[in-house]
RNA sequence: GGGCGCAUAGCUCAGUUGGUUAGAGCGUCUCUCUUACACAGAGAAGGUCAGGGGUUCGAGUCCCUUUGCGCCCA
């Protein structure tokens, strides 16, 4: 036999970095039935995750542990089910971020990339990849992700490379990219462009500046226009009035003079001009803004480009030329004052576009980029969700995702960098043809000319995020992986990035193989400090993930974050809930401690193994006793709903209802009960077995959730049951480590769940109204009292649970008993009704006779209230009209009250 | 402007087919180092479930509406 000498607190610090390199060695984390493998059964339908891939140079922030706690649990309950999992890793290239990181880095040299030029920048970044690449990765593990890293792949690695460049050159050969000079968001800091969905809108104050546009050839007579950009102005090609505007009506068809610059724009009549905005008439620059630009492609006006790729005034702005866009803003401003154009400044809130990364002001201008014709991909997109191939949780997303597909508008996909995927496209000199072609050409497709330069723009990364989910099996080959693994099952990821990338991949998964990606998408919250506020360097409000798992360990962050999220919902965190899950995890240790301590107990003397096995499956029988059939009673009620939560992806109330089970009803109960229940050889086997039983359960139940703690213990009590002669039957079937140990199947109640349970629970309450009793008299914990029980039909049912009474009430034995009736009230005692149940205790000297009264009458008039909002309920509608088990059960509750109203009225004499 | 979410104990939140007198963690108060755990145990206090209206035998839960906060889209 041996000794187990479990530490007193669980040690996550050393078990950790153990248990994760044990699963890692062991093979776990690679799907149970694997294509790439001989024994290989293509009919067994797999469960498939592809990992949202962070930033190869990322730094973990909790955005991270919240989904891979997500998608561990999703793979490692679907893997102890038995179905083939994957859960497929890798990392982003993340254009932008990367390559601003590495030119930071590149800064401090005094050098910029233009300097060193493109191939040494590029082989700079790959160094910086190589060496910081592996950092997000190793603290993906830390967190203790089962995903199968032999199948890891990057977005810039030789095979998703070639996915882009098929992907591309396929819708360019549909007819689905093109190329053309368009008005496109610009972020002039980073000299890109940038797709809509990477300007953010902010609300900041500025001003509506009024001025008057004077009319060509009528002196004195002017429109009065307001803008917000008066810099604009000189770019405008128009001026836009209502149709039907009473005011200004007349001068439709005439000219103005473009203030400064005394070029002459015609007065047009357009329906989009808002009549009660500024002075009703607008002025147009359809190089500088997406509504003007519109209107102006209505109107066939010329657009002018008044701005450079710095966001500096070109020739158009004559004088202006070289200014910097919010200089020229003033200076204009002030001349056309001098010149009496100015009418008036008004406070004025903006809309102001700014670049998702750092923030400055993006500048709406004309540009050539390449673009996806995204309607007809789009159209196909929301079919798929429509028709249900693809459901997203929760369900309100559907509409978000609806309504942002119907008014798409087609994607810039180029971008002015040198890090990513570069645009598949050469440019003949010769001719002026392009060519697209799939592996890199040496002649020109139109002409044949050598004369032929590739494109220099990268593709925006969500492109080549687009591909993932069959990328990374291998599309376009049609690998194995691919055959069996794709689609995919299940999409886990922030609602944040719902169109970024969700709706992309929906729309390119579609097109390029024909199939949804996946079948749900799982949206998850985001998560911010614990007053609500969104995390921010500046704030100094960030709660470092990696900092949290030192001091509390990883299974303490993965159970907060998961039991501490309802699904598309943003949540709260804070470290004390991180530390009351740490605590948590330390209950599981110290429980599991006791049960394994409890097996090395149990020895084989006098005892004839084989003999004394459970003879019956039906539970709750022969030599359970009632603690033991209540606590597998609720375990196995447990079970039923975790699996049900589980099924509509609950994990977070699956999460709380196993914290509870755990920790109230085993720990603080049966626990105790058991300690009684081995003191006495006749229960002492049965209450190991069933502690071993339920903990082995618990432990399956909750892997999920905490991995590691689970793992760690479960080894432990393998080996303890494994060891034990008496006991070892138990883990015949219990396979090396608990990450592939079956799941818990829910089975049906056996009929009497019900009975033992309430049985169990008036033990409960009796116990819980003594202690209640000691507390409020101040009884010293360590005085046994005694006791007189009368249980009327509930008699038998005592006289069997006394010692149980007794030990977690702390009532002296030889001072307690228990009568079916009892003639006469016990003097100087005090008196608790429980249910049918009446309890005295003598407390000498202790009993304040009016006190006792008192006490008496306000239970009694409570009861009363209930006695009669019962009766009332049960005298109206309700009795014909709602379920009957509803209205037997108020009967019932009916009748107990008044019982114990009977008993506490005969106390009162 | 359109859409969505949230409002439940001092704080942070659960509460998904409508069905006991609404739960948890933290915090607060009282007691206890009882041989798994003081990262603990026992007990207690604390809520007109934002306001109003409706449906229903029955509403924190469904419908309408008002107010406040937040988010997304334009």
């Amino acid at each position: 036999m041996t000794e187990y000498q479990l530490p007193k607190a669980y040690d996550f610090k050393s078990t950790e970095p153990r248990v994760y390199e044990m699963w890692e060695k062991g093979g776990y984390f690679q799907p149970s039935n694997d294509p790439r493998k001989p024994d290989f059964d293509p009919a067994k339908k797999p469960f498939v995750i592809s990992i949202p891939p962070p930033n190869v140079t990322g730094e973990l922030h909790l955005g991270h542990p919240l989904f891979v706690s997500m998608e561990d649990l999703m793979i490692r309950y679907h893997r102890m089910k038995g179905i083939p999992t994957l859960w497929v890793p890798g990392t982003d290239h993340a254009g932008i971020a990367t390559q601003l990181q590495v030119e930071k880095a590149l800064a401090k040299e005094g050098l910029s990339r233009e300097q060193i030029g493109r191939d040494e920048f590029l082989r700079r970044i790959w160094d910086w990849k190589e060496k910081y690449g592996g950092i997000i990765t190793t603290q993906i593990r830390r967190l203790g992700a089962s995903c199968d890293w032999k199948r890891e792949r990057f977005t810039l690695d030789e095979g998703l490379s070639r996915a882009v460049r098929e992907a591309f050159v396929r819708l360019y050969e549909k007819g689905l990219i093109y190329r053309g000079p368009r008005l496109i968001n610009w972020s002039p800091g980073l000299k890109t462009a940038v797709s809509d969905l990477e300007v953010e809108y902010s609300e900041e104050p500025g001003k509506l500046y009024y001025f008057k546009y004077m009319l060509a050839g009528m002196k004195g007579e002017y429109i009065p226009v307001a803008t917000t950009r008066p810099e604009t102005i000189l770019g405008d090609t128009a001026v836009a009035v209502h149709p039907e505007d009473e005011r200004y009506k007349k001068f439709i068809g005439k000219k103005v003079i473009v203030p400064i610059l005394g070029r002459e724009v015609p007065v047009i009549a357009d329906e989009y001009v808002d009549r009660e905005f500024g002075t009703g008439a607008l002025k147009i620059t359809p190089g500088h803004d997406p509504n003007d630009y519109e209107i102006g492609q209505r109107h066939g006006l010329p657009v002018l480009s008044m701005l450079d790729r710095e966001a500096k005034v070109t020739e158009v702005g004559g004088p202006y030329a070289g200014l910097d866009r919010f200089a020229c803003r003033e200076k204009l401003w002030e001349d056309m004052r001098a010149a009496g154009l100015v009418i008036k400044e008004e406070p004025y809130t903006l809309n102001v576009p700014r670049s998702q990364r750092g923030g400055e002001i993006v500048e709406p201008m004309i540009s050539e980029q390449w673009f996806v014709k995204i309607e007809p991909l789009a159209k196909a997109a929301l079919e798929a969700v429509r028709d249900g191939r693809i459901k997203i949780v929760p369900e309100r997303f559907e509409k978000v995702y609806f309504n942002w597909l119907e008014n798409i508008r087609d994607w810039c996909i180029s971008r002015q960098l040198w890090w990513g995927h570069r645009i598949p496209v050469w440019y003949c000199a010769d001719c002026g043809g392009q060519t697209c072609a799939r592996t890199d050409p040496l002649l020109c497709a139109h002409c044949g000319g050598k004369n032929i330069q590739q494109d220099p723009d990268v593709l925006d990364t969500w492109f080549s995020s687009g591909l993932w989910p069959f990328s990374t099996l291998g599309w376009p080959d049609k690998t194995p992986d691919l055959e069996y693994f794709y689609p995919t099952t299940v999409m886990e990821t922030g609602y944040d990035i719902l169109f970024f990338w969700v709706a992309r991949m929906i729309m390119m998964g579609l097109e390029f193989t024909g199939e949804a990606p996946f079948h749900t998408v799982y949206l998850h919250g985001l998560v911010r400090d614990e007053h609500g506020r969104k995390m921010s360097k500046s704030y100094g409000n960030v709660i470092d993930p990696l900092l949290v798992m030192d001091e509390y360990g990883t299974d303490a962050l993965r159970f907060t974050l998961l039991v501490g999220s309802t699904p598309g919902q943003d949540m709260n965190i804070s470290e004390k809930k991180v530390e009351a899950n740490r605590n948590f995890a330390n209950k599981i240790w110290n429980a599991g401690r006791f049960v394994i301590s409890a097996i090395a107990s149990l020895d084989d003397r006098g005892l004839q193994t084989a003999d004394h096995r459970p003879s019956s499956t039906l539970h709750g029988q022969s030599d359970w006793t009632l603690a033991d059939s209540w606590i597998w009673a609720r375990l196995q009620q447990l079970v039923r709903a975790v699996e049900r939560l589980f099924q509509s992806y609950q994990f977070g109330e699956a999460g709380r209802q196993i914290y509870e089970f755990f920790w109230s009803d085993f720990a603080d109960w049966y626990v105790e009960v058991a300690k009684l229940q081995m003191q006495k050889e006749e229960t002492r086997q049965q209450t190991v077995v069933t502690l071993a039983r339920v903990l082995d359960i618990s432990l399956r139940l909750l892997h999920p959730f905490t991995p590691f703690v689970t793992e760690e213990l479960w080894g432990h009590l393998r080996r303890a049951v494994g060891q034990n002669a008496i006991l070892s039957y138990l883990a015949k079937d219990w396979p090396q480590a608990l990450i592939i140990a079956p799941w818990p199947e829910p089975r049906p109640e056996e009929g009497w769940e019900a009975g033992k349970t309430a049985d169990f629970a008036l033990v409960q309450e009796i116990v819980r109204a003594i202690r209640n009793l000691r507390a409020e008299k101040k009884v010293s914990p360590a005085k046994r009292l005694p006791a007189i029980l009368v249980g009327g039909a509930k008699t038998n049912l005592l006289a069997e649970q006394s010692p149980v009474i007794a030990a977690l009430a702390g009532l002296a034995p030889a001072q307690f008993t228990i009568h079916r009736l009892l003639a006469a009230k016990p003097e100087n005692a005090i008196t608790l009704v429980v249910g049918p149940v009446e309890v005295h205790v003598p407390l000498a000297g202790m009993v304040n006779l009016d006190e006792e009264r008192s006490r008496l009458e306000k239970e009694l008039s409570s009861l009363q209230v209930q006695i009669e909002r019962l009766e009332k309920l049960l005298a109206s509608d309700f009795a014909d009209k709602a379920p009957p088990a509803v209205v037997q059960r108020e009967r019932e509750r009916l009748d107990s009250f008044r019982e114990t109203a009977e008993k506490l009225k005969a106390q009162l004499g």
